[in-house]
DNA sequence: GAATCGTCTGTTTTT
DNA sequence: CAGACGATTC
């Protein structure tokens, strides 16, 4: 407690009824979090009965493992998805879904409405369908209902059919985890009274990101008790287009009467020189509540400023900076990051590190989850679990090539379909009897395709129960014979290959770790969880979006590409309320380091293929010039 | 039904 | 530039 100033004890302190935090950028938020829910231990409160939603698997991850070092005691942490996961598997036939459901991420979700969009005999164009698709997630992220989303308009229409063709899948999406979770919730008193009671103190985390679904599902497990304690930021949002409404933290005190309103604004991480360049460029937000953070670990160094001819200058100039820090400093590589606004900006940094032998890790990026040869092994377990994955079926049915192409699987969706059967018994059926569905005739080819296929898949089902979760997966690979379909593409084989072997070394570490370990469970957190392992032994560079960055803290900071339509993006330049959020990531960017920031832009940059010119961001002329040093090569 | 080639088209950010 | 998609041919 000695190590905590008087705003902290209050909040660790805090026991009962509703808490808000307003935690300014490196005012020891985590700290406070961590400290109170070992206060609550320390008085008597069972682990269980103790909930902590954070905004990231990472952050939670990193909180169970901290009170279990520091109490021996294992709460829950997770994500609002993870959490509306847990309680759907729990409690999902309630809204008359199978327990066994499957997660859907946006890629298989875009498959369905694409398949719905020519269905309905609409052309699947990208625009629309993208528009259909955003219709659809915002409306649930809103807690709209198709009936509730618009009069019997096109989009609700085809929100309408997503859904009903989601549930014959035995699938839900992202947006349901929440979505549905709620619902549930709302129409089942009992379900919801045994969540309140199960979970007596409840912790938000990142709460200026809550959407209005969030936001309710907290309203709704604290509703009998008012035991909530809620952190945020509001200088932080920036998951507004994710539907976050940073106004949730300014309403905390009328949605939870009697709440306690703590300000934490002593920061404790960077220098006075990052801090207050931070505070006079946020500053320029005409729409936010006024703050001033203060730092008292003295001045240090000047903020870097470096203006490259180009991305690749722009990279060299980070890796050459790396390499001497490292050896003029001896600083490590895990004490230093380089952060951008779009994950395509990565590619130039990584020539630049490989090619000056500096290893890096990127955090985030294209999912190792969403590879296409994890992908399709992946459905072919989430196809032994569930007889009705439509997506996952389609994904299969054709790899390696059993001869059933687009037509005759129009054909044969379109009869299960009809004939209201979950796509895989009703093929079995069709095996057995050819004449099932009239003028749907499979030709030998086709049949002999399918029924491999279903054997396949039978086989791998029966042997489930004897096998470990590993074995099962060699068994899949075997079976499908995937590895020699993977020899058509010579150029990509090694790395799928690689991909594959690094799968299995995920599930075998995943069932040692487990006390338990079920399919569905290895199923379920694959689809929720994004960031790629790292190797703990080698310290590397960390390279991520400035969303990524969020939670995080570096010694050095590389914050690149400052340029105008990338910082602010260009999307977003039409819109005031777009622009200040786009200031706030650059808010959130600069204030994750604690002792050197470096801020980089290139003249020229080379964007869809051809080369642009680009002007320094506006933000970079919100910073006072006393903050800052020119840098040359 | 499958393979190949060309055309288009697009890029925020993520659970 | 790269990946996705469609048209064309076998």
């Amino acid at each position: 407690m000695s190590e905590l100033n008087e705003q902290q004890s209050r909040a660790v302190l805090h026991i009962e009824g509703p808490l808000l935090v307003l935690a300014g950028a490196g005012s020891g938020k985590t700290r406070v979090v961590i400290h109170r829910i070992a206060h609550l231990l320390e008085i008597g409160i069972p682990p269980a009965e103790i909930l902590a939603v954070t905004f990231t698997n990472k952050a939670a991850e990193e909180m169970r493992n901290r009170i279990r070092n520091l109490k021996n005691a294992f709460i829950l942490a997770s994500t609002f998805h993870s959490l509306g996961s847990r309680i759907l598997r729990e409690s999902i036939h309630h809204l008359g879904y199978e327990t066994n459901f499957s997660i859907y991420d946006e890629d298989d979700s875009e498959k369905l409405l694409k398949s719905i969009f020519q269905d309905k005999g609409l052309s699947a164009e990208k625009g629309p369908l993208k528009e259909a698709r955003s219709f659809i997630s915002r409306s649930k992220n809103d807690l709209l209902t198709p009936e509730q989303s618009g009069s019997g308009d096109l989009l609700s229409s085809l929100y309408q059919s997503y859904q009903e063709k989601l549930k014959e899948c035995h699938a839900v999406d992202f947006d349901d985890l929440l979505f549905l979770t709620v619902h549930l919730l709302q129409s089942h008193p009992s379900v919801l009274e045994m969540y309140q009671n199960r979970w007596r103190f409840l912790l938000i985390d990142e709460y200026q990101d809550t959407n209005f679904a969030q936001y309710t599902l907290a309203k709704l497990l604290s509703a009998s008790h008012h035991n909530i304690f809620a952190v945020g930021d509001p200088d932080q949002s920036i998951y507004s287009w994710r539907g976050a409404r940073y106004q949730n933290i300014l309403n905390f005190s009328s949605d939870f009467p009697g709440a306690t309103i703590i300000t934490l604004d002593q920061n404790y991480r960077s220098t006075t020189t990052i801090l207050e360049a931070a505070n006079a460029l946020i500053e320029h937000n005409e729409n936010r509540f006024k703050k001033h953070l203060w730092s008292s670990l003295g001045e240090g160094d000047k903020i870097g400023l470096y203006t490259a001819m180009n991305e690749k200058q722009e990279a060299s100039f980070v890796a050459m900076q790396i390499n001497q820090i490292k050896r003029r400093n001896s600083i490590g590589l895990n004490e230093m990051a380089i952060f951008y606004r779009t994950n395509a900006q990565s590619r130039p940094f990584e020539d630049a590190l490989l090619s000056q032998k500096i290893p890096y890790t990127i955090i985030g990026g294209v999912s190792f989850y969403q590879r296409k040869e994890i992908k399709d092994l992946l459905a072919y377990l989430r196809l032994i679990v569930s007889e009705a994955d439509l997506i996952s079926f389609l994904r299969t049915i054709n790899l390696p090539k059993r001869g059933l192409g687009p037509s005759t699987l129009d054909k044969i969706v379109a009869a299960a379909q009809e004939h209201q059967r979950p796509i895989l018994s009703f093929c079995r059926s069709l095996l057995e009897d050819p004449n099932l569905a009239p003028g749907l005739k499979l030709g030998p080819k086709a049949k002999q395709g399918l029924s491999d296929y279903l054997s396949i898949l039978d086989t791998l089902r029966k042997q489930q129960p004897y096998l470990s979760l590993s074995d099962l997966l060699k068994e899949t690979i075997t079976r499908t014979r995937y590895l020699s379909y993977l020899q058509e593409d010579k150029e990509t084989e090694q790395d799928k290959k690689e991909n594959i072997d690094e799968l299995l070394a995920k599930a075998i570490e995943w069932e040692q770790e487990q006390e338990s370990p079920s399919l569905t469970q290895f199923l379920e957190e694959l689809s929720l969880k994004t960031s790629s392992r790292e190797d703990p032994e080698i310290p590397t560079v960390k390279m991520m979006t400035l969303h990524n960055s969020k939670g995080l803290e570096f010694p050095i900071v590389f914050f690149v590409g400052l340029e105008e339509d990338l910082l602010p993006h260009i999307n977003s330049k039409d819109d005031a309320s777009a622009v200040e959020e786009e200031r706030r990531l650059c808010y959130v960017g600069m204030t994750r380091a604690k002792r050197k920031l470096y801020l980089t832009h290139a003249v020229y940059r080379y964007m869809w293929g051809t080369e642009r010119y680009m002007r320094p961001s506006r933000f970079l002329k919100e910073i006072p010039a006393e903050y800052t040093e020119k840098k040359e090569f």
